[in-house]
DNA sequence: TAGATTGTTAATCGATTAACAATC
DNA sequence: TAGATTGTTAATCGATTAACAATC
């Protein structure tokens, strides 16, 4: 029953099956089944069952899930059930991006402060009230809201010193968008975004000379798998 | 040798791998060991020379690898000793940080043309003497320009009829930055990024009220895992 | 009831790790 | 040479799938 004896893999997919459900639930599904999500997300049905039964029974046979029940299921095992206030560390291009994008609040996130060390950014307004901190005023301010989770969209080459400072001010999460493997504590959690890496990955199957020319048109129905 | 033989897992590590050693390369280091790099990225050693084998052998005993040669020789299997053109489609907050990213260049990629829908963004001059192309034109620039991949960042809504268009279009690898699942022929590759999917894995492990009132400050020295 | 789908166990499959001969 | 590290094989480990009794 403790978290760490459930495999991280099987964690990783809970919030893809969130998601989807969040999707059913938006197209007015009431109810679905192992075997329509599994069909939907490229995954098998005894997948899906045998995840779902690590945190307890939450289909009903011959039927199948409710969809809101068991998105309300998911959020509570995740936490998210709650609203995670949140950093965004370097106000450039995707750090604006980022304290302005409107997804996260549904889905149980909020961006509370926004830090850089540029002088000409500081005491800049954003959307919701928020304004750019200066880095010095970091450890007080992630104290004074009580935050957890940071975003990390410095240049790469301030990535590491900025994550340990994160370190130190209490963060306990870190999804970083530098394209650098962060070294932190064992505790520490970090989560890593980094589009050329996904790029590269689809590259290898692509040929450069595999012309399509004057476009050829395809039959969709198919569906691609899951994410990381 | 055909590389449908090699099982995915293996090609979503060579990025990382490359990443890595990039980053060796800029530190100045000419020479590494499978046993340096496992440690840095938290992989095993055995893991990293078994997958580096799916392509022959690039070490020399006693010594390990020479960087740069390495460096090369993924950048070739993961086709990305060339730049990809790729098209942006969504002129918002985050389409603007794609067609800006300076990082894309020196690992094989450039944004060569940016789309939106609205009239107000149409035209709208960017960096690189990039403009922000109508809809209408998706089918004649990106053949015209042999683009194969596009950065997918239109709202939610929008993202699965224009991932179909861009299919009719020829585009035949996608990076979906919207939070929902593509339906696609199965040749197209797609691959995701969503950050609330990489929050919601933390905070699993996140507890609401496991407080560290005050900062606690602590030692670091470990290494976090892999990303996905 | 008959049909459908769950939760779960056992079988299979694949990925990771350990170990070591080869060799620089 | 002695020490180090590769490439590779065999052993282990873990994840996925198949199958089905339970039951709605």
């Amino acid at each position: 029953m403790a978290s760490s004896d459930i495999p991280d893999i099987v964690i990783g997919r809970l919030p893809i099956y969130l998601r989807a459900l969040t999707q059913l639930a938006q197209s007015g599904r009431d109810v679905t089944s192992s075997r329509e999500l599994g069909q939907y997300l490229g995954i098998s049905s005894a997948q899906i069952r045998k995840d779902l039964a690590w945190f307890g029974g939450f289909g009903k046979q011959g039927t199948g899930y409710h969809v809101q029940t068991l998105q309300q299921q998911l959020q509570h095992i995740l936490h998210v059930d709650r609203q995670w206030p949140m950093a965004v560390v370097g106000a450039g291009d995707l750090g604006h991006a980022l304290a302005h994008y409107r997804g996260f609040k549904a889905r149980g996130f909020m961006v509370a402060a926004v830090f850089d060390n540029d002088p000409e950014k500081i005491s800049e307004p954003l959307e919701n009230n928020l304004v750019v901190h200066p880095m010095e005023k970091l450890t007080e301010v992630i104290g004074a809201l009580n935050i957890k989770i940071a975003m990390l969209a410095v240049p790469a080459e301030h990535a590491q010193p900025v994550a340990l400072q994160l370190v130190e001010a209490g963060i306990q999460a870190i999804l970083n968008y530098a394209p650098i493997t962060l070294i932190v504590p064992s505790h520490i959690r970090v989560q890593y975004i980094d589009p050329v890496i996904e790029l590269q990955h689809m590259t290898f199957y692509l040929d450069q000379h595999e012309g399509n020319p004057g476009a050829a048109p395809e039959v969709p129905g198919q569906v691609s798998g899951v994410d990381q």
